[in-house]
DNA sequence: GAATAATAGTTGTTTTTGTAACTAACAAGC
DNA sequence: GCTTGTTAGTTACAAAAACAACTATTATTC
């Protein structure tokens, strides 16, 4: 079978079983999800830094950042040093939101893992980076 | 990592790499691309069993079906048996670049091949298969 | 240090997707 | 056989994504 599509069912399927969690809990969009999701473990960051991180484009970052920010998930501010920049940081809110969507993420992992053996697991983590990086 | 995110940071990195193939040699889209490849591997079927297969919504299928047709790349007959149902089938023109661009996915899939092992490439088949069919 | 290029982020427009409502044909129940 | 329900596929409208053009700021180069 070919790879790419292979990828792109099981990503998918993932995907759409995993999204009610953000969308019905708390309204967001997948890239709102994800935008939370980093600031959630990197802590402060732009949204140049995220877009590199996570591969999104800026247009999708920055419309995120506005509905996060409306919401009082995020603050944004002015870098010092580089005034073109803002320096984004979750609230006491948004890391609240972050706690409870990583806990049914990890909890939503878990159970997958329970179909695979840890080695395997393993491996497949480590040949989706490889993919992720340069495929 | 959270592994839907992780899938999906594969998946579209490699589906990125690979369509300029449809993209820029036929101008399809990328569910053009796989109703035509469907066709070319499992002969006439119906949109309603390329839906079915490929996991993809009968409204996708429908449009990518007109745009196929329109050109000429396949055929469309009303079922004698159903007449709600239509059978496509590939045109010559449309079987021709259905081989082209298998053959490129061949190639592409080699060079991905070189990568890893061969007992990685069958694990990781065989784990995303899984994942695809109830993740 | 003025002119030009590059970068962070936003906004507007066009494509593509998702969703819901629709038509036409068939199936089932009574 | 007629009513009700289902299914294949299309169409219309709403949501989201992709793309291009823009502003404001910083970096570069002469």
């Amino acid at each position: 079978m070919f790879l790419p599509y292979l990828l792109n069912q099981a990503a998918e399927e993932s995907s759409l079983s995993f999204q009610w969690v953000y969308k019905d809990r708390y309204g967001m969009l997948r890239t709102e999800w994800r935008v939370l999701f980093h600031l959630g473990i990197f802590g402060r960051m732009t949204a140049r830094d995220i877009g590199l991180r996570a591969k999104l484009h800026k247009t999708k970052i920055s419309r995120a950042v506005q509905k996060l920010a409306d919401r009082r998930f995020i603050t944004r501010h002015r870098s010092d040093t580089d005034r073109r920049q803002e320096l984004l940081e979750l609230t006491v809110a948004g890391r609240t939101a972050y706690l409870d969507l990583r806990t049914i993420a990890e909890r939503y992992q878990a159970d997958l893992g329970t179909e695979f053996t840890k080695a395997e697991l393993a491996l497949l983590q480590n040949m989706l980076q490889r993919l992720a990086g340069k495929a």
